[in-house]
RNA sequence: GGGCGGUUAGCUCAGUUGGUUUAGAGCAUCUCGUUUACACCGAGAGGGCCGGGGGUUCGAGUCCCUCACUGCCCACCA
């Protein structure tokens, strides 16, 4: 054989991928069969392929090439999502290197940066999903932000608009000086992280006694407007009604008395400052306090601070403790553990701040999208997640969506001002012809109205994506009639609450049709009808894999490293629905850092070597016209038992979504039913076998290939082209999903007799150190059972060839020099030349009898229980009485061997 | 503070309504093997009072209570 011992991923991958490509075998388009749809979750324009993807995408992939194997119009919609903060922090930065500021430029200047930059990487990620296998119908690529995207989302917001849900208002939001936008609740990261609390005295005005104040922001004391404590607290009900002296700015502000504060925490006392804490806030809200506001967008103290002007907070907050200390008003520093908000995306400490933003009401959105999950007509895997899912979405938990962002990289708000007045429609013409008409002024210009000059956050037209991707909010609804809602939604659980559930929402609202110009689902509302929970990957000391701790390896080096296949089945052999993935990729002692390696991926890469050699092995015979044996008959027979039963357990795992189930039932199947003992016993030694018996092994090898599929799409394509002869179009990749067929239950138990049999064998010879290959004889002792088994001729070459016999027969009693062992519930007995130490035989004979005695004890014990034989289903106690029979013709047979 | 999970072999995990030969897999470990598909392989072995305690039941890894440890989500944190 000249063909090399080892598979080699490299060109296999690339040449079957354009293959597939060439014959548009990833396009769906609609027809008369049943739809199995997926919209690819957008990765970001600014992603590159990581292990969270590899896991997701590689899922995706196997249920998509599985639905198509199955027959199914199989749609795997691709596409970008256009990241508002991500890209736009990137764009700035770029142009930062370059030595422009974003401020140096106008918003059109600035969105054709951004456009470039998007153009140059934001197609990286999909073509990197490309090598890793991924078979989506790439004609129907779609980015978030391209127009008729876009027009689609302001569509959305004027509908949300009309009806009421979407509204403007001045909140405490959570602001991201870096980025310089507000940022949605669920975009701030919390915490714990040292910090430091100060204890700030402050003069009681007109008396010499001083109010301690517990604060870790003497940054703010300049925005102070009061002093609250408890109105319980009897140290200070002396003070109530009075005002004390704020230090620094000296100025005179209200003690009052509010239930929020804890008079266990710090001294008590409580500073407080409106413009810069949300609970602050709320305590000058109730008590009419005033709002100073002293920082910039960027985090640097403003005018009104008077002090430490210009500053950044953090500064300001060491010059604050500097100046207090000069003063005499910092009496004391204390260190103590607090949550700190930071970015998602900048890391930046998040302040909170009074802004006017846009905000979507999510009541009924809420109320819908947790219905949908509650009452079934969405099913999550695995069903746990709903727990967390309804935690979030229950009425008293659930708050406003901030929609507006201080950028430029996005949907601009299409909503315009004019004297006080808000007009929100699609166009800048149809605002304008709205304003015309309420201020009864024909002469209006476009100029005269001013554009809201906000873009709408990332997960609004995310929100979208498995309405928008069809297009379905333009009218026509061809495509959305038949591919909504989708099959399934496949996705981390750590964005359930950014997106999932907010697709949801967006399902229900705009297919609802009752604001005129939804469309109508036909199918159902929801946007699609499971969503597969994946974990998240994380390294083998359980931390999430982040860029920032190096704890993940290059994604590209392992493709390279270990072939597409290998990585795909070391990222599904360890993903259970929902549970993360420890991937075993080591971290370097000294560096800290992941390693490119990886035993899972190894042990994929491996199974492709296995494969392959398989099929080198079959591609050596020869094919003559004989009749098969009746070895090669049973064990072609016994392989396709295997094989069907294999069929059904892999289709169950997939219906549960258990990838890994289904994975692994392959891999023992393959590996150790069909390499290792079904092509042993068919296996040649002249290299010549029955063409029956070829074209048996070939069918079902076959076979194998598609079910493989899923998971290794490239080896078993390339193995499925080189088992036989194909015409134009016979690809694995469109191959037939195989059926089940009924197998004979009595066939797969004799062969699990047949391999007891030889373990058995094999054992004595390692345990006597004796050569494997010394043929031996063996004797059953005759009973009902070991008869009908010898009785077949096929099932003793099996044996005798696996096991190395000369002879197989029955014995009436036990022959001289032989050793006695089980096969199951036979006493078998092997002829060995050696003298056999009979005492220690027997001592291992003991003990298994003793155990099986103990074991029988526990069976009839059940089985002389009434309340057992009346009580448990009927073939529970039929199993139990098998047992016992069993059990019984053991210690018998064992008996017997002990004389 | 409120809620949800987890705890099974050295590691990562299965164990589906309580009953499948007194617990399974993959990996790792140990022993042996230069067998012409594959040493990226083959053969064999060892390894678990199913976190502790209590209860329900004819029967518990599986249900209930309790304790311990652990992970996560939400909220709050002067």
């Amino acid at each position: 054989m000249s063909s090399p011992k080892t598979y080699s991923s490299k060109d296999v991958e690339q040449r079957w991928y354009q293959h597939w490509l060439d014959h548009d075998y990833f396009r769906s388009v609609p027809d008369d069969r049943e739809p199995y749809t997926i919209c690819m979750p957008p990765p970001n324009v600014t992603g590159v392929l990581h292990m969270g993807h590899m896991l997701q995408y590689t899922a995706q992939d196997a249920l998509m090439r599985k639905a198509r194997l199955e027959g199914k119009n199989a749609c795997w919609v691709p596409g970008t999502d256009h990241a508002s903060i991500a890209t736009e922090a990137k764009v700035v930065k770029k142009l930062r290197a370059k030595g422009i500021k974003k401020s140096d430029l106008t918003r059109e200047e600035f969105l054709q940066e951004a456009f470039a930059w998007k153009d140059e990487y934001g197609g990286i990620i999909l073509e990197q999903f490309k090598l890793l296998g991924a078979g989506a119908d790439w004609s129907r690529t779609r980015f978030t932000m391209e127009p008729k995207l876009s027009a689609q989302v302001l569509k959305a917001f004027v509908k949300l608009y009309e009806s009421g849900q979407l509204y403007r208002g001045k909140r405490m939001t959570n602001w991201d000086p870096e980025a310089q936008t507000v940022l949605s609740n669920e975009e701030v990261v919390y915490s714990d992280e040292n910090k430091n609390l100060y204890h700030v005295r402050y003069q009681v005005e007109g008396t010499g006694e001083y109010i301690v104040v517990a604060t870790s922001r003497p940054e703010t004391i300049m925005a102070d407007t009061g002093l609250a404590v408890h109105p319980d607290d009897e140290r200070y009900t002396k003070y109530h009604g009075k005002k004390v002296i704020v230090p620094l700015v000296n100025r005179a502000v209200p003690i009052v008395t509010d239930d929020y504060v804890d008079p266990e925490f710090g001294t008590g006392a409580l500073k407080i400052t409106p413009a810069h804490d949300p609970n602050d806030y709320e305590v000058g809200q109730r008590h009419g306090l005033e709002v100073i506001d002293i920082l910039n967008a960027d985090g640097s103290l403003n005018g009104l601070a008077e002090f430490f002007v210009g500053e950044d907070r953090e500064d300001a907050r060491i010059s604050a403790v500097k100046k207090l200390k000069e003063t005499g008003d910092l009496l004391e520093t204390k260190q103590y553990r607090t949550s700190v908000g930071r970015s998602e995306r900048t890391d930046s400490v998040v302040e909170p701040r009074l802004t006017l933003q846009w905000f979507l009401n999510m009541e009924k959105l809420a109320a819908t999208a947790l219905a949908a999950v509650k009452e079934g007509e969405i099913d999550f895997h695995p069903a746990g997640m709903f727990n967390m899912y309804q935690s979030w979405l229950r009425p008293e938990n659930v708050r406003d969506w901030c929609v507006s962002r201080q950028l430029w990289w996005g949907q601009q708000i299409p909503a315009w001002y004019h004297e006080g007045e808000t007009y929100v429609a699609e166009t800048a013409e149809e605002a304008l012809a709205q304003a015309r008409e309420k201020t009864g002024n024909p002469a209006l210009q476009l100029s005269d109205l001013k554009q809201d000059e906000d873009v709408l956050d990332t997960w609004f037209s995310s929100a979208l994506w498995p309405i928008s991707v069809f297009d379905g909010m333009l009218g026509d609804t061809t495509e959305l009639e038949y591919y909504y809602p989708s099959t399934l939604m496949v996705t981390g659980w750590d964005i359930m609450f950014f997106w999932v559930a907010r697709m949801i929402m967006f399902g229900y609202e705009f297919s609802e049709g009752e604001l005129g110009s939804g469309f109508v689902a036909k199918h159902g509302k929801m946007p699609f009808k499971d969503v597969f929970f994946t974990g998240m990957v994380r390294d083998e000391k359980r931390r999430k894999m982040t860029k920032s701790l190096g704890n993940s390896p290059d994604a590209m080096v392992l493709l390279e490293r270990y072939g597409a296949d290998g990585v795909r089945f070391g990222m599904l052999s360890s993903a259970a629905a929902g549970n993360d993935i420890i991937f075993d990729a080591p971290i370097d002692p000294e560096t800290k850092k992941a390693r490119n390696e990886s035993k899972l991926c190894d042990q994929g890469r491996r199974f492709c070597n296995k494969l392959f050699n398989a099929n080198r092995l079959l591609q050596g015979w020869t094919q003559v016209d004989r009749d098969p044996t009746e070895a090669e008959q049973i064990a072609a027979d016994w392989l396709e038992a295997r094989l069907s039963q294999t069929i059904e357990q892999v289709n169950v795992a997939f219906d549960d979504y258990r990838l890994s189930d289904a994975v692994m039932s392959l891999y023992k199947f393959i590996w150790g039913d069909f390499c290792s003992l079904y092509l042993e016993i068919v296996k040649p030694t002249d290299g010549e076998i029955s063409q029956a018996t070829y074209d048996r092994t070939i069918a079902a090898f076959e076979q194998m290939m598609t079910l493989l599929h899923s998971f290794m799409p490239f080896i078993t394509e390339e193995i499925w082209h080189q088992l036989k002869d194909r015409s134009a179009g016979d690809d694995c990749v469109v191959s037939s999903w195989p059926k089940a067929k009924a197998y004979d239950a009595d066939l797969l138990s004799r062969f699990e007799m047949l391999q007891t049999l030889v373990t058995g064998v094999r054992e004595v010879r390692k345990s006597r150190n004796l050569p494997e290959r010394d043929a031996l004889d063996l004797y059953f002792r005759r009973s009902a059972t070991s008869e009908a088994l010898l009785s077949a001729p096929a099932f003793c070459t099996i044996a005798s060839k696996l096991a190395y016999l000369n002879q197989l027969e029955l014995a009436e009693a036990q022959p001289d020099n032989s050793l006695a062992f089980l096969v199951k519930t036979e006493a078998a007995y092997l002829i060995l030349d050696e003298t056999i130490d009979v005492a220690a035989e027997r001592e291992k004979m003991e003990a298994e009898l003793k155990r099986l005695k103990g074991f029988l004890i526990g069976i009839e014990k059940k089985l002389g229980n009434e309340r057992f034989v009346a009580g448990a289903p009927e073939e529970v106690v039929a199993r139990e009485r098998k047992k016992q029979a069993d059990t019984k013709e053991k210690i018998g047979q064992l008996e017997m061997m002990l004389g």
